[in-house]
DNA sequence: CGCTGCATTGATGAGTGTCAAAATTGGTGG
DNA sequence: CCACCAATTTTGACACTCATCAATGCAGCG
């Protein structure tokens, strides 16, 4: 059921930095195997010290923190490409949950190999580096937006944002993607109540700018979206995978 | 004006894993010089592609974004130890920008040699590796506070890591420490207004928690704040610097 | 000495949260 | 195929935190 690192799929997008053959075998070294979970299913619990590290081929999900009294922020959405468990590799303790929302295929790596990345093959350290930089500035990007923006400008924003990921992703077809995520996932990614996340939706949809129900999101006018979020639409670069 | 590595302010405090002589050596080769600058100096702009790189030695600062429309997020303080420009040096532009708020020294280095960091020394990759794990971890959880906590358990929780990170710099003195920051830049921390932030404080001084005027931040009760903040105290893990 | 930036305080109202309930969807088993 | 249940979405009414507006005080400074 593993595939050889040859044919990861990740590898074949053009979201992505291509590996040459070389770093393609380096890394199948380090590829313990690979894993697949159905949706809701838990992949990293918040202060644990996981021994194993993943890289999402396929499928979503998304980054929480859970605070004392029950209340949790969804920090991030996962999509294929991402790196999870970076904390845990580094810090030895996650700063946060990771758990699939929809079916997902990840590719696990072992943690205790990790320094050997930077050692033999600094370029793949630089790598993990980017991404991790990357990472800073969205999550920087995020807490503008819940910081700063209106819970319109907020829900529009993280629509722009789910979508372009996507659509660099080849997951959009004639403006349209699958989303696999409740509006409760959305609405504590903003900070905001579901119930007033969902009539936002609502506006949203009134206005023929985006429709999302039945698991599926549709975008009618980005632009306009784009310009009651206050942000540019700029193409994402294309980024390194581990 | 220029001090060597060796006598590295930074590598004398206990907050920080101590560098052995030979990567000081290595370090000493990196530095391009020290820079001083003046309260409110912008240090890196948001977009920028900045040539230079640098490691806070003393004083304090802000990391800030701004959006399209004038307001601002303050993304976190800067403290001596901080590396500023993780993003110019990897992703080629700053999603944020960096300003002084008191004086502070900065060390300089060269970006166009951080590639050879990871090359020729890849501890220090993996030390920088670090540190952005430890940033991305620390905005999760600003971001969970923004989005989740009220004004008081915002106020509460930012005082905590102000005076956590400030005690373990040895900035404290009798539970005292210097605040160059302004209200405004805790209210734009926290997604607050600055008046409402003003009020909290004062909430907290009036229950004799904690009490900032003056540039000085007095806290009186942690165990309480934290009670407040919804947050432990754990103590801060000894962390690497550039 | 007036100017500017920052802190402080009170009054008012908008934007969201909370509560409650109905509608819808999807899954499960009889 | 239908009945039932759980999860999610949707809608309306109401409450409250927090933003906004405005004015005052205070300190630093040219």
């Amino acid at each position: 059921m593993t595939t050889h690192c040859r044919y990861c799929p990740l590898n074949r997008k053009d979201a992505f930095k291509h590996l040459s053959p070389e770093d393609i075998e380096f890394m199948q070294k380090f590829k313990v195997g690979e894993l697949s979970v159905e949706p809701n299913t838990p992949i990293l619990m918040q202060g644990s010290n996981a021994p194993q590290l993943f890289t999402a081929l396929s499928g979503m999900g998304i980054r929480e923190r859970h605070l004392q009294n029950g209340q949790r922020q969804v920090i991030n959405f996962v999509f294929p490409g991402d790196f999870i468990g970076l904390q845990a590799g580094l810090l030895g303790e996650m700063g946060h949950s990771v758990e699939a929302r929809s079916q997902m295929r990840l590719c696990v790596f072992n943690r205790s190999e990790l320094w050997s990345f930077f050692r033999s093959h600094p370029e793949r350290g630089f790598d993990l580096t980017w991404l991790a930089a990357m990472e800073e500035n969205f999550l920087g990007e995020s807490l503008s937006t819940v910081g700063q923006r209106t819970a319109l400008q907020s829900v529009a924003w993280a629509m722009i944002k789910i979508f372009q990921r996507g659509k660099s992703l080849g997951m959009v077809q004639n403006n349209v993607m699958e989303l696999p995520f409740t509006q409760r996932d959305v609405a504590d990614a903003m900070g905001l109540s579901l119930v007033h996340t969902n009539k936002t939706l609502g506006k949203l949809k009134d206005r023929q700018l985006a429709t999302w129900s039945d698991k599926t999101l549709q975008i009618n006018d980005i632009e306009a979206l784009a310009e009651i979020a206050m942000t540019d639409l700029d193409p994402l670069p294309k980024r390194p995978f581990i």
